[in-house]
RNA sequence: CCGGGUGUAGCGCAGUUGGUAGCGCGCCUGCUUUGGGAGCAGGAUGCCGCAGGUUCGAAUCCUGUCACUCGGACCA
């Protein structure tokens, strides 16, 4: 790998904030826009995209959601319905004031998140217990005004899903709450090979206006935390402020229960985070664009294009997203292309291999080439696809092990942390002003409450009250 | 929003005391190559981030502004 002709990317260990950098842009993932905030998506990012949207969206299908499409624009009277939304989201607003050179009377807001027209629909057309539930979702994009902005993790844009529903029970309500925070859990850890965290959000890390969030939390390998996915219970507030009743079973009127759960493409720079290496992106086979890569070799020889493109077909027929890249760019050129995209599988085929009946496999994980049959390669590409899935889960599942701490005191929090970021289980009283001057004292925030709790009683860190409740610390993107 | 760094060809960069812009890679053409980022020959490519100012003259000095980037504060 001697005398590389173009720079390689920043190493990951060097410094990790720069290596993520690299790799957006290397990997063409992503180009910037003349405007902060606001990337443009290249036609691999997108592709990682739908196939990340497919998966989610056949679940919401699955369990009887249905798409929408709601408006961009909320009118500034609609936002100021529900006054805790106002207030959490007032500060990363974006407002349309003109429409052509008139002003408007009222102006607009560009929507953060779109619960206020959701309900404003809602009180439309529910009347009865009969009209519920209503289990919606949209794909769309928002826009929140974020000061400090990177590509995936932070936009001033981002796309993402977000599911409303609106139930005649509470229990039900709960139960969908809960319900597709399991999906998101499944989904990241099954598809996306990220191994997470579910837990609750604590009081002063809830969703304004909700009386619970849920969260998945998973840890990037850097030790760092990414909130993964979210569900919130938001009990009656929202409907009771926007007015949404339904005649019960009872005869009698009734306020429904309501929640909203998202993922974005954050999940994106989560996937880069938690797989990615110092020769780039490693991408799930699960969500992967291009699952397989064939690589002719010396292609000008008699037969190796054509069992080239036989071999991409005979994988294509077999359901695998293959493609052959005969460009006259050196095989070398290709091998490090297809790894900084994080292609899965490559397979080299070249004159050696044509007379022996086989081809040459090379996963993206890593481990020694190694020869494969061409007669019957595509059961071997879905069994080695299967194995780089499963080989990325356990790999940053075991990063993640590595890093979860256990801390009875600050001191021992602290001292863990300066070795290498993670997570820092800890008591907790459940009284805000301590958790605060954890995040003062030793700079970490609490991440979440996990639903797996240990039994153990213990002390606050701080008051030194009794705590039973275990907290996740740690840092954030 | 606060502090540090950076904006010059598609990418990475150089550009002296102010004098009108260069290198490497990539790109295009041709030939030779092909199992870890190929070789030779020829060719094309610039609003020096943007806007003002100083000056006979600005990539260079001054002011402002925008963007990227790192760290912090804030925040899904």
């Amino acid at each position: 790998m001697a005398d590389k002709k173009v720079e390689a990317i920043t190493s990951r260990d060097v410094d990790f904030a720069q290596w993520y950098t690299d790799i957006v842009t290397k990997a063409e993932l992503i180009d910037y826009s003349s405007l902060k905030g606001f990337t443009i998506m290249r036609p691999y990012a997108w592709a990682i995209w739908e196939n990340i949207q497919k998966k989610f969206d056949d679940e919401f299908k699955r369990t009887g959601h249905d798409n929408v499409s709601m408006p961009l624009l909320i009118p500034e009277s609609m936002l100021q319905k529900e006054k805790d939304l106002v207030e959490g989201f007032a500060p990363e607003v974006a407002w349309v004031t003109h429409g052509g050179s008139e002003k408007l009377e009222e102006r607009l807001c560009i929507r953060p998140t779109s619960e206020t027209v959701f309900c404003d629909h809602f009180a439309h057309v529910v009347q009865s217990y009969r009209d519920l539930p209503k289990k919606y979702n949209q794909w769309c994009s928002v826009v929140r005004w974020e000061k400090t902005t990177r590509p995936f993790l932070r936009g001033r844009e981002f796309h993402w899903q977000e599911g409303h529903t609106l139930h005649e029970t509470e229990q039900e309500a709960i139960d969908e709450t809960l319900g597709m925070l399991d999906i998101y859990a499944d989904v990241a850890e099954r598809c996306l090979a990220m191994p997470v965290i579910k837990g609750q959000k604590t009081e002063s890390d809830k969703f304004a206006g909700a009386e619970a969030t849920y969260c998945i939390e998973s840890m990037m390998h850097d030790g760092k935390a990414l909130q993964a996915g979210t569900s919130h219970f938001f009990g009656q507030k929202f409907a009771s402020a926007y007015d949404i009743q339904f005649t019960g079973r009872d005869n009698k009127l009734h306020t429904p229960w309501q929640t909203s759960w998202g993922v974005s493409t954050r999940l994106i720079g989560g996937i880069i985070m938690t797989h990615g290496d110092d020769n780039g992106l490693r991408l799930p086979p699960e969500i992967a664009p291009v699952q397989a890569v064939v690589v002719p070799v010396a292609s000008h020889k008699p037969g190796v294009t054509e069992a080239a493109e036989k071999l991409v077909a005979a994988l294509t027929a077999a359901g695998i997203r293959a493609k052959g890249d005969f460009s006259d760019n050196s095989p070398g050129w290709k091998f490090a292309e297809y790894e900084m995209k994080g292609v899965p599988l490559r397979i080299e085929i070249g004159p050696r291999d044509l007379e022996a009946g086989v081809c040459m496999f090379a996963h993206r994980t890593g481990g020694d080439k190694y020869q494969v049959k061409l007669d019957g390669v595509e059961t071997s590409a879905k069994e080695a696809l299967a194995k780089i899935q499963q080989e990325l889960y356990d790999q940053a599942k075991e990063n993640m092990e590595k890093y979860i701490y256990e801390a009875d005191t600050l001191e021992e929090a602290a001292a863990q942390m300066a070795k290498h970021a993670g997570f820092v289980k800890m008591k907790w009283c459940g009284d805000p002003a301590c958790e605060e001057a954890v995040k003062d004292r030793i700079g970490i925030g609490s991440r979440c409450i996990p639903f797996a709790q240990d039994k153990k009683a213990g002390v606050c860190p701080i008051c030194g009250k009794p705590a039973n409740t275990t907290v996740y610390w740690g840092l954030a993107y």
